[in-house]
DNA sequence: TTATCTTCTGGAAGCGCTTCCAACAATCTT
DNA sequence: AAGATTGTTGGAAGCGCTTCCAGAAGATAA
């Protein structure tokens, strides 16, 4: 079918040994050798075999994506970056795209096993404790993307930055009765914006109270979706009188907001005129909402992660390394401020750092 | 590090060649034998060495998805759809994301050499002519998503026909002096839509003007973008007075419509009672902006090209074939219609058929 | 000149599997 | 009873590559 290095070898009168080294930058080969091996293959268009290559080598050159499909706009940002910086080493990516949780299981295994990949990258959910130890033990590299485990890599975004710096933005338009619309707190990043929101306004001297939090886990994703904002929003809107009135809400997710926005839209009440609003992510529809949002860097969170498996990759035994992402603000127009600037002109945006453990 | 089939051989005390037989259903092993190597085989947790048996068997069982990174929604459902299927076959599926077109001739390369993968899917994108020969000669399988090539098998959805359901919905809503916003007629699509949206006003016997048709090619994907569509609609506003005047609008995709939406909004022209607007893609966005479009059956249309695929591998020498895909009309509020029902209730949606050509 | 290093090179071994062929045992024919 | 047939089986060969080791060739030293 193909051209082998046999065929190189006899084309090029040395012998395969020769040829390999040539086309794997070999330092031990003559430099006119060299140059005339890769001249013959380039003439011949030679192709490596991947898989022989592979056998061989012991390498697949390869990682797997296990990715939960059921979101959609974040991870195709996240992909992206990640396939950018894979296309950089020449990587391949397989991709596991997990519908049920316990499909999750099934791409660890074939993960793991047969020497399909070198490496996988596990997007947003909790990693199975079941599989932390055969993981160490195979010693096949691992990243965590947006979800945490103490003996993997992983990389975070700082929620509880993020929260505070939407909660410190609407408290610097004047704000003083700022509500929290939340999703279940058994989740990782409700918990930790919630902490954002609580330690904001705290700068403030302004006492924090759970009454003031909304949280709704009715539906998917823990209460992260647009029928627990719709939901939560018509709560705060159906008590809100008096002079102790909400004027603004931080509401946990984008979707949320859009519910929220929806819910506010359906009752008469303005935003940001009567009520202002920030969101948390930025996904698509945000912008179409003109949400003031919080945004994650997802591209680059990509990159970074593909980075770190191939450093892990390169040095297996290192501590495992957690980064995280400063998000940045996006000001739009449910907040009701100028939007004149975003907080990334203001500081660089990344972060690296050690475990907080 | 793994257990092989040696380890298995002597385990079981059978021969190499009977271990392999019985784990790939060779029917020439005695019920015996196959019950106790499997039986052995799962004891020790065998997992079979991907790379080896692609290279004993010279099959990747692997497939390689090009996909332009650029749009989202679409390619996140049809992928879904994909790798369904593909789990289903225990089939890999490696991503190629393409940014820049020069990336396609790479990731086409890559696919074709090295027996990396045993099939391409090939989505959205004109396939390059200088390919065809190469695909043919190596006579690897390959599937064209959404675009045509008379050599290929292609997977199509019905523009003609979607575009004629959106128009007459119109009609039937009483519109009579219906517009059309276009992107470049360089683009299939976008000639394919005018010809449905054509076509349905002659069935009701109303003059079809092309002054009636703005069409900008303006910005990134010929015009398929927001800023297209937004001025494309200021231009038919522009202009709409007199009892002419325009009272509805078909609009080739939705992310123009989006734009339209954003046109209209910013002229007070209010959407449907002034004007009503059809898109064409239901893009997440659609939902959200309620906007009556036409859907694709992404999802399926991902389980069908897979099929497809496979279907070609195991019959190389079939004539090429093209599955067309009938879309659906989705009734939402920008047309103001009563949403009731969808024609999903009315049709199967689907239809596999020959090529025209 | 011979002995001792350095480069460089050829090709065998081996990665873990599939597949083919020969061989054996058991059964069936005549 | 001998030969033919069928159903199983073992293991060699080979997939295309990397890597190691031994050896050739050239350079240097004595």
């Amino acid at each position: 079918m193909g051209i082998t290095i046999y065929d190189l070898a006899r084309e090029a009168g040395v012998g395969i040994g020769t040829v390999s080294r040539c086309l794997n930058n070999h330092p031990s080969v003559s430099p006119k050798t060299r140059e005339r091996v890769l001249a013959v293959a380039k003439r011949l268009n030679y192709q490596p075999h991947a898989h022989a290559q592979r056998l061989a080598s012991r390498k697949a050159n390869t990682v797997s994506t296990i990715i939960p499909f059921f979101t959609n706009y974040f991870f195709i940002e996240v992909l992206q970056g990640v396939q950018d910086k894979a296309a950089e080493y020449g990587i391949d990516l397989i991709l596991y795209g997990v519908n049920n949780p316990s499909e999750v299981e099934y791409y660890l295994r074939r993960s793991l096993h047969g020497g399909r990949v070198d490496g996988v990258m596990f997007f947003s959910m909790t990693f199975p404790e079941s599989y932390v130890h055969k993981f160490e033990e195979m010693k096949l590299p691992l990243v965590i993307v947006d979800a945490y485990h103490p003996r993997f890599d992983s990389l975070l975004v700082k929620n509880k930055e993020g929260a505070m710096q939407a909660t410190r933005h609407l408290l610097s338009l004047g704000h003083r009765n700022i509500a929290m619309i939340n999703a279940s707190l058994e989740t990782v990043p409700a918990r930790e914006r919630l902490e954002g929101y609580k330690a904001a306004l705290e700068e403030e001297n302004i006492p924090f109270s759970m009454s003031r939090v909304v949280i709704s886990s009715n539906g998917k994703q823990d209460g992260f979706n647009r029928d627990a904002g719709y939901e939560s929003m018509k709560e705060i809107l159906r008590r809100n009188v008096g002079r102790d009135r909400v004027t603004a809400v931080f509401i946990a997710s984008d979707v949320q907001a859009i519910g929220a926005l929806e819910a506010a839209r359906e009752l008469g009440v303005r935003v940001p005129e009567d009520i202002a609003i920030v969101g948390f992510d930025d996904i698509e529809l945000a912008k179409h909402a003109q949400l003031t949002t919080v945004r994650q860097p997802m591209h680059t969170m990509g990159t970074i992660a593909l980075q770190m498996l191939v450093d892990r990759m390169k040095n297996p035994d290192a501590p495992p390394h957690l980064s995280t992402f400063l998000p940045e603000l996006v000001v739009r127009k449910t907040c009701g401020a100028v939007p004149a600037f975003t907080t990334s002109e203001l500081n660089g945006g990344i972060e690296l750092g050690e475990p907080n453990s």
